[in-house]
DNA sequence: CGTGTAATTGACATCACTCAACCCTAGTGG
DNA sequence: CCACTAGGGTTGAGTGATGTCAATTACACG
């Protein structure tokens, strides 16, 4: 499922660097077509190829956080990051979990304003922001592809308040399920069983709700049939009722 | 306050067209500087004047809803637009206040998504979406500040998750009161008594809260010495104490 | 001076939260 | 091989912040 190519080794330590080890990451990159890069032309591609920084982030390393500079974006490759917000007294908000074809550092901003963890084990091409700025503007379609990236963003993010100010638990877990699977299936993963390999903690914070509430909604939803839990993830039984509670 | 050249008349009607008039509306356009224009030079200025219809929408008259094919992107000049999105059973959440300055639209997707009314009256430059996408193919620079817009707006819809997911209704309504505030200083409006020109109900629909809150919160803060309520606004009387609650 | 709409206030209900106990699994070390 | 531990997850009991329903007030408009 996870192909590597043998020759392309990924370094276990948090920000390894590969470039420059003649291998060509772009060529066979598995989602060029769904990330920003599907923009390119091919000798686009060799050129951003040469400003990429392949990296790898183990499970529960940080990309970086709100205070950050920016000095970095990110295409995401593999893995799964979830980025979030801090209250100064220790209250969280997930904003968002970034799959494979997901970039970084959209808004081109000083600071970044999230922070970024790997919740599995993470693959991205790393770009200096000041390179990739200068790359994009000589590339005023990549500009574009960016700026739908961004608008789709904002789609999502208006979707989550729309989720947060106005539905109940059992609706947000129904939400949170079939989006994550619409977005599963874009990256080719269509199978009913639903991968959750963030924890509850993730999934409470990224719904706005307890542990404990969460917990409850998967217990409830298991018992009437919906869904099975399974170790690391769900199967979705009964997808209309899913689909039906989400939408409601 | 709101300066109109007298030559400048707008038509009360919806959708109202000026152009053709001989008024150059760009040339002397209060919220040239703030908005996605002033990436524009002079001479872009003539030509994107050129796309522009300028029209006015009475208060309570709706711009364009969720469903509608995005046939035209928006410039606001004058006024105030809520933002929202509705739920099959007609739950609603408010996605954000425009104000002037703002771009309706940023998305250049073919549905709109949100549905948008007038709650003042309020002036804006239309631009129809083709013309609009094909001015700008020719303008990355303008593309440009419009991925800035676009960022920005992610930016606050982050915040607002927060808000959303993690914050109590006091610190929903000191939050909504100190952003609001910071907005308006932006177009000139510095006082400390904030314009409050939407309902209650359009702000409980904001902060994901019934009226009732909103209202006995109102109350709650003005016992308290921290906001007095007065028609159509509140006065800030303790800027610090609302900044803590805000930022808590 | 009535009428209608928005806002406020009060009384009560409820959904989700808090606090606490318990369970399950994986890892560790005897 | 099994006991022990630690961390994450589940479940239960009780509480509380916010929602619901209803009555009252304030204000704009004819």
């Amino acid at each position: 499922m996870d192909r590597i190519e043998p020759a392309l080794q990924w370094n276990d330590s948090p920000a390894a660097c590969l470039h420059g080890l003649g291998v060509s990451a772009c060529a066979d990159c598995r989602v060029r077509q769904i990330s920003v890069c599907a923009a390119l032309d091919p000798h686009e591609l060799t050129e951003i190829d040469s400003l990429s920084h392949p990296t790898a982030f183990p499970a529960k390393s940080t990309l970086f956080t709100q205070e950050d500079p920016a000095s970095a974006v990110f295409n995401i490759t593999e893995g799964m990051v979830r980025l979030y917000k801090l209250l100064p007294d220790g209250r969280r908000q997930i904003v968002g979990f970034a799959l494979a074809g997901d970039f970084l550092g959209l808004a081109l901003l000083d600071r970044y304003g999230v922070s970024a963890d790997a919740i599995t084990d993470t693959k991205v091409c790393r770009f200096s922001r000041s390179a990739f700025t200068a790359f994009l503007d000589k590339k005023p379609h990549l500009l574009r592809r960016l700026h739908e990236f961004a608008s789709h963003e904002l789609s999502l993010a208006q979707d989550q308040m729309v989720l947060l100010g106005r539905r109940t638990a059992d609706e947000r877990i129904a939400a949170f399920l079939m989006s994550l699977k619409e977005r599963f299936a874009r990256i080719g993963h269509t199978s009913i069983t639903l991968p959750l390999p963030m924890s509850r903690q993730d999934i409470a914070d990224f719904l706005g709700l307890t542990i404990e509430t969460v917990s409850r909604t998967f217990s409830k939803l298991a018992k009437s049939g919906v869904i099975v839990v399974v170790p690391d993830g769900v199967r979705l039984t009964n997808l209309a009722q899913i689909k039906a509670l989400a939408t409601r």
